[in-house]
RNA sequence: GCCCGGGUGGCGGAAUGGUAUACGCAACGGACUUAAAAUCCGUGUCCUGUAAGGGAGUGUGGGUUCGAGUCCCACCCCGGGCACCA
């Protein structure tokens, strides 16, 4: 491989130079089935706006990169791939606007980005790069939801969304800000619409389980931890004193107070309400209810700490004591959790608490304080009072007691909830991946169901306008399906997305056993598979395609199924994955679940897919601020790529400060990283370009540059593994500096010292190695090792120390003992004052470091 | 309110319980140059002192220790997440 010739570091040369060598000779190409070990280290890959590469993403792109390219040199066989989550909004919006196809946006992105992140020089393997809407890879991401819906875990419900008229579309919760939408700022209100599902809840035990397994940082798994939210309770049945109605059925984490209930509350949406509000109550109970349903959601957070309520003018009995307990209706009990229904014990319960005063409930004290403390209400620890039976127990024994006592009379029963609900997995939207769903009758249905031996135990219906649909899964083999042509991409208005308008498309002649599909319009084929169908006009979110994309890299041209079992063995899940901690809940928690049903499907052979976590920081803009196009304060690295070239970018980057760090950055800065480079280059080459006549094959460094030298190379490995660029990039200009002062310097010195900056900024150790006379990419060099009897130093220097103050050091052979230095030291012109009139009353000496007297 | 993470020079940051401020930026002084750029050498926490030296010092206040940026307790500030989940 040939060097440039040009005589000054003229990056601008030598970067492109080197990117065309790799591209050509495939130099990063991961090989599958190789008998090195291998090493997998994934991007979250971008969404390719039309905005291009921002700065956030080189900063996790270099650090893989390095770690890639210092894993090859370590001889492992490297996965390092990236692709497109090429789904999503903007590209819809910009085909609304224009009338062109959201594909031909999204390609010329996708060109933009790739051209952008070559140009700086990431390894990636080319060969495996995925875009998640190429009916070749979505064909597979169709192909898991119908996995998922075999398995009854997806089915179709009328849920509350975020309908924007101004853009007649509905919006996922992220694009909403305060109360309005992102883009626009319109407003925004609740519709009913027909949704698909996913049962997420039904792996949330699991998805905390496993979460024991996985080395992620612990910020981010109590965070899942926490959104997944478990738990432990009971379930306790309240007669009514009403018997007709029945019981009512509530949760408490807390069934040990259950003698300090003083009322219950339900829910403004639970379904008792009409029942339970007596004839006196019905006015005040609408008025409650018709002000409860018209606050926001924003509203009802701001009105949080404010109680209010409603009594139902009924009431329950209590199952303990036999006590008669009003029936309240407020809106700080919500449906959607648990039964909709609680048991308040004032005392004990700051929400019950705050509401029992404002309503003049009674409060009493059931859990006597261990430290004795009389302030209610109390949530602490201490044993149950007041409570016949159960008095002096420790509550939680009282808790397991009780629960048990009402089991037994069959009246409650220990249960777990989860805050997790199921994930709504459907937009109304063109841009994106089509359900592979055909909806028919119930005859129909029927009549499909003895052909096909592939639908779920359940069937998927849903009810409009008194008509019942079923849904029918397209036949694998009729995969992909793919997004029709439209007139326009505006949504149809009525809260479906523009596929409604393809009527060619949507209302067909369906063959139930082969999935291929003629026009309604046209007659019915011969046979008994075909049936009238119209098809499910959603599309998936763009959760979806980005849920399994690390599968697809392993094997992204298999056409028989996500990746092949043995490159599945083979590469196993990434072992390292970088990105940032914005994922930390949906993302990651999304693709742990799909893992999970795969897993139990035995698609996969792990149960869960991301060995290791690690979220690189955000950077910030100069001053300070979250770079933002309204704050001006953007970096393009386009422009600091033409103005000091992308190693001096991709060094600035990790050398900012640590990877996980928030951190500014500051234009300045990279001078710094950039006159290193420079250098270093000037150590090699003199002005004319030629090597530098300093490098001979027989000088030798100093002593102390050659210590240097090898404790460079110690601490550059152990950082690079660790992921703490920044100080080894200090150690190699700390090296950079010693060698300076160096008069001869050896060609073997100098290639190590490429070797180890290769990772950090590769196309000048490229340029470099080749122009100190080596064949071959460097990248193909392998990485050096250290001499350890070198990192020795003839002498040290201890510290003395009087009553731990520090009086000065001293420089001595390593091998001096405790009693000679002891000696030295008292002697010693700057401890000696310290030390006079004064008795030694005790030495700490630590080996090679400090001597302290104490006098 | 609850749960995390973090407060170190003018700035970004470094520091297995053992010389606080490595490395870099900015600044200042000097060398080279007709000059500039580039490069090189040097200074660089604060107070006190001509100096040698002395004293203080890692958000604040306590504590453990021969010794604390580092460990413990309380508090203040900044950043992130969650937020009536019974």
């Amino acid at each position: 491989m040939s060097a440039t010739n040009c005589k000054e570091y003229e990056f601008l040369k030598i970067e492109p130079h080197w990117q065309g060598i790799w591209d050509k000779t495939k130099a990063f190409r991961a090989e599958n089935g190789s008998t090195k070990p291998k090493y997998y280290v994934l991007d979250m890959f971008p969404y390719p706006s039309g905005s291009g590469l921002h700065i956030g993403h080189p900063e996790g792109y270099t650090a893989t990169d390095i770690l890639a390219r210092y894993k090859r040199a370590r001889g492992f066989n490297v996965l390092h791939p990236m692709g497109w989550d090429a789904f999503g909004l903007p590209a819809e919006q910009h085909a609304v606007k224009t009338g062109t196809h959201p594909a031909a946006n999204t390609q010329n992105n996708i060109t933009n980005f790739r051209r952008q992140i070559k140009a700086l020089g990431f390894s990636y393997d080319w060969d495996r790069e995925v875009d998640t809407t190429d009916p070749k890879y979505f064909r597979w991401t169709q192909w898991i939801f119908l996995q998922l819906f075999k398995k009854g875990l997806a089915y179709v419900d009328e849920r509350p969304v975020w309908w924007c008229p101004e853009l007649r579309t509905v919006l996922a919760n992220e694009e909403i800000v305060d109360g309005k939408s992102e883009v626009g700022g319109y407003p925004v209100e609740r519709r009913n619409l027909r949704q698909w599902v996913l049962r997420i809840t039904a792996y949330a035990e699991q998805l905390i389980d496993g979460l024991k397994d996985v080395d992620w940082p612990d910020s981010t798994k109590r965070m899942q931890e926490a959104w997944i939210g478990r738990s432990e309770g009971a379930e306790v049945l309240f007669k009514l004193e009403d018997a007709k109605l029945g019981d009512l059925k509530i949760f408490t984490t807390r069934p040990d107070t259950l003698f300090g209930c003083t009322y219950m509350v339900i829910a403004p949406e639970h379904p008792l309400v009409d029942s339970l509000t007596v004839p006196a109550q019905r006015e005040a109970v609408k008025a409650y209810r018709f002000k409860a349903a018209s606050k926001s959601d924003l509203e009802r957070t701001d009105l949080a700490k404010d109680k209010s309520g409603v009594f139902s003018g009924s009431y329950a009995i209590n199952p303990v004591n036999g006590a008669r307990v009003p029936v309240w209706i407020a809106d700080y009990v919500l449906m959607g959790y648990g039964t909709g229904a609680i048991m308040a014990v004032p005392a004990h319960d700051e929400r019950d608490y705050e509401f029992a005063l404002r309503y003049d409930l009674p409060i009493p004290r059931v859990i006597a304080a261990a430290d004795g403390s009389d302030t209610l209400p109390y949530t602490g620890d201490g044993t149950l009072i007041n409570s016949p039976g159960y008095d002096g127990l420790a509550w939680p024994e009282a808790k397991k007691k009780i629960t048990a006592a009402l089991a037994a009379k069959g009246i409650g029963k220990g249960t777990i909830n989860y805050k997790l609900r199921d994930w709504l997995f459907s937009r109304q939207r063109y841009w994106g991946e089509p359900f592979p769903i055909v909806w028919v009758s119930e005859a129909d249905y029927r009549s499909a169901a003895a052909l096909r031996q592939d639908l779920p135990k359940q069937p998927v219906k849903f009810a409009e306008s008194g008509v019942t649909l079923y849904a029918l899964p397209l036949p694998d083999a009729a995969l992909p399906l793919v997004l029709p042509e439209v007139q326009t991409y505006l949504p149809s208005g009525n809260g479906e997305s523009p596929l409604a308008n393809v009527t060619e498309w949507l209302e067909v002649w369906f063959n139930v056993s082969t999935g291929a599909s003629v026009p309604a319009t046209q007659a019915k084929p011969a046979g008994d598979a075909w049936v009238r169908a119209r098809r499910e006009t959603n599309t998936m979110p763009q959760w979806a395609g980005s849920c399994w994309y690390y599968l697809r890299y392993l094997d992204p041209q298999n056409a028989n199924a996500i990746a092949s079992p043995e490159a599945q063995k083979y590469w196993d899940v990434p072992d390292l994955y970088v990105g940032g901690a914005e994922h930390a809940v949906l993302h990651l928690l999304y693709a742990r679940f799909w893992h999970k049903v795969l897993f139990d499907l035995g698609v996969v052979p792990q149960p869960e897919p991301f060995k290791k976590l690690f979220h690189q920081g955000i950077i910030l803009g100069e001053d300070g601020e979250k770079m933002s196009k309204s704050r001006g304060n953007v970096v393009n690295p386009d422009d600091i790529i033409s103005a000091y070239g992308t190693d001096s970018l991709r060094l600035y980057l990790m050398f900012l400060g640590p990877l996980e760090a928030m951190k500014p950055w500051n234009t300045k800065g990279i001078e710094g990283v950039h006159r290193f480079l420079k250098k270093i280059w000037r150590e090699c080459l003199d002005p004319e370009g030629a090597v530098s006549p300093r490098i001979t094959d027989t000088g030798a460094l100093s002593p102390e540059a050659e210590k240097v030298f090898h404790e460079t190379i110690k601490k550059v490995s152990e950082d690079t593994e660790a992921l703490k660029f920044n100080t080894a990039i200090s150690q190699m200009m700390i090296l950079g500096n010693a060698l300076q002062k160096e008069p001869a310097l050896p060609r073997a010195v100098m290639l190590d010292f490429l070797r180890i900056l290769a990772p950090y900024a590769p196309h000048l150790a490229e340029e470099l190695w080749a122009r100190l006379g080596q064949n071959g990419s460097i990248a193909a060099a392998g990485w050096p090792s250290f001499d350890p009897t070198k990192l020795v130093s003839s002498t040290i220097t201890i510290v003395m120390q009087v009553n731990g103050k520090h009086r000065g050091d001293v420089t001595v052979d390593p091998a001096v003992s405790e009693a000679e230095l002891q000696a030295l030291a008292v002697q010693h012109a700057k401890v000696a004052p310290h030390l006079t009139g004064k008795t030694i009353k005790r030495t700490i000496y630590v080996k090679g470091r400090l001597i302290n007297f104490l006098v």
